[in-house]
DNA sequence: GATTACAGTTTTGTATACAAATTACCTCTC
DNA sequence: GAGAGGTAATTTGTATACAAAACTGTAATC
């Protein structure tokens, strides 16, 4: 049980997992007096937290109007998935392009290797998971993968993109309760493979089936459970 | 001559131009108080501005540890006008196809005209200007022209990743005094052109080409006078 | 009865004051 | 002389207090 000083550590994170979470609606009016008493800080954290998230887009905020929580992301479900393919194939591509650099001699950055083996305990990890089972586990290590392939690509205007919208992907995920993981998993590895082996073109194109394939999956298990708004 | 009323009306917006035009270089601390003092106002909006600008990728702070100036952004500019490529070309298939959906009654949107028209009006203005031969404020039509054509896309959430870059193009564009703004409008013609005709295909290619020249433009005048950094 | 004007309340924006963490510098020791 | 430790000064993080703007409800007038 968490006391005070625990809530105190990270308002920011509260609020978001509150609001990925359902707890708070959207259309909910966010006062500062309110959360700052609810989360025992002062206002000043509320409004810094409230800034952050408008960024990541879970929240909007209006000068001398307040902030409310952002509509459903469902909305831009379409959006944010061909975000997804066009940004995500970019960085497929440029990282299997840094393979055939590499062995050029042409790329020393020392943080590959580090990245590449994250990658296969990521990938690892999640066939442990799915062997037992547990596939919530799952959605926070597809994350971590798709995270890890945009950090092979070295560029972190991509990866600070994708940050940017990763709010409202998980957003998304949360209220949709996927369960693709299993299936998705054997095309992480393919991802991979096209990487290592420098192939760019396809590791563009086999990222891009592989959203395209998880917006798919997303829109048919939307329409058994529609009307989540 | 501004008082003090004027400059405390958007300190973020002077600070952002100073970085922009140089006045603040790169590697600069940020210091809170030097900055209140500097503009005329507290702590706290001087705080505000700066996690707006870091989260436009002009400054990077760490926690109690301050605020600095980003580095330069012609370290990211292949990746830049690679985002640029990868988002626009999305955002102009999609405007293409729009067309269609609207010749066919499916898009009742009443701001599409009022977009298309702002289009004519950014063209007009930019061929006046080139009469004019006042190249200078280019720029700035270019800048609105492009974020026109992401209005019509219909997708918000392509145009606040555009946003999202629009900072450290500026900066790019502001370092290298981009002379290329005569050569690229009729381009932006062509682009809407595409789009008017429905091409969605055509568009993102017309599109994605012109940025292309936009890029090999930027690092030909960038080969010539090197070193900005 | 509807609408507009006004005042009261609520809520955000800003300033000042204090606490916490980091950085830099100085001293002491090996 | 170089390095480690500690202390002081600097700088950010947070809390409290006050000002400004927006919203709400009421009353008065057309």
């Amino acid at each position: 049980m968490p006391d005070s000083n625990d809530r105190k550590r990270d308002v920011g994170a509260q609020i978001r997992t509150d609001i990925i979470t359902g707890k708070l609606e959207p259309g909910t009016k966010l006062r500062e007096v309110a959360l700052a008493e609810r989360y025992e800080v002062s206002r000043i954290p509320i409004r810094e937290a409230l800034r952050a998230l408008e960024a990541d887009g879970l929240v909007e905020s209006r000068k001398y109007s307040g902030s409310v929580v952002a509509p459903s992301p469902v909305e831009d479900a379409e959006d944010l998935f061909e975000i997804r393919i066009v940004l995500e194939s970019a960085t497929a591509k440029r990282a299997a392009r840094r393979v055939a650099e590499r062995t050029a001699g042409q790329d020393p950055d020392p943080r590959w290797a580090e990245i590449r083996e994250e990658i296969d305990a990521i990938l690892d990890a999640g066939d442990a998971v799915i062997e037992a089972e547990r596939y919530e586990d799952l959605a926070v290590l597809n994350m971590r993968f798709h995270f890890a392939v945009a950090e092979l690509s070295g560029s972190l205007s991509f990866i600070s993109l994708l940050r940017q919208i990763s709010g409202k992907i998980e957003w998304l995920y949360s209220l949709n309760l996927m369960r693709r993981g299993p299936q998705a998993w054997p095309e992480h590895r393919e991802i991979i493979a096209a990487i290592d082996a420098g192939q760019d073109a396809l590791a563009a194109e086999v990222m891009a089936r592989h959203v395209r394939r998880s917006r798919d999956s997303y829109f048919s298990t939307m329409s058994e459970r529609p009307g989540t708004t």
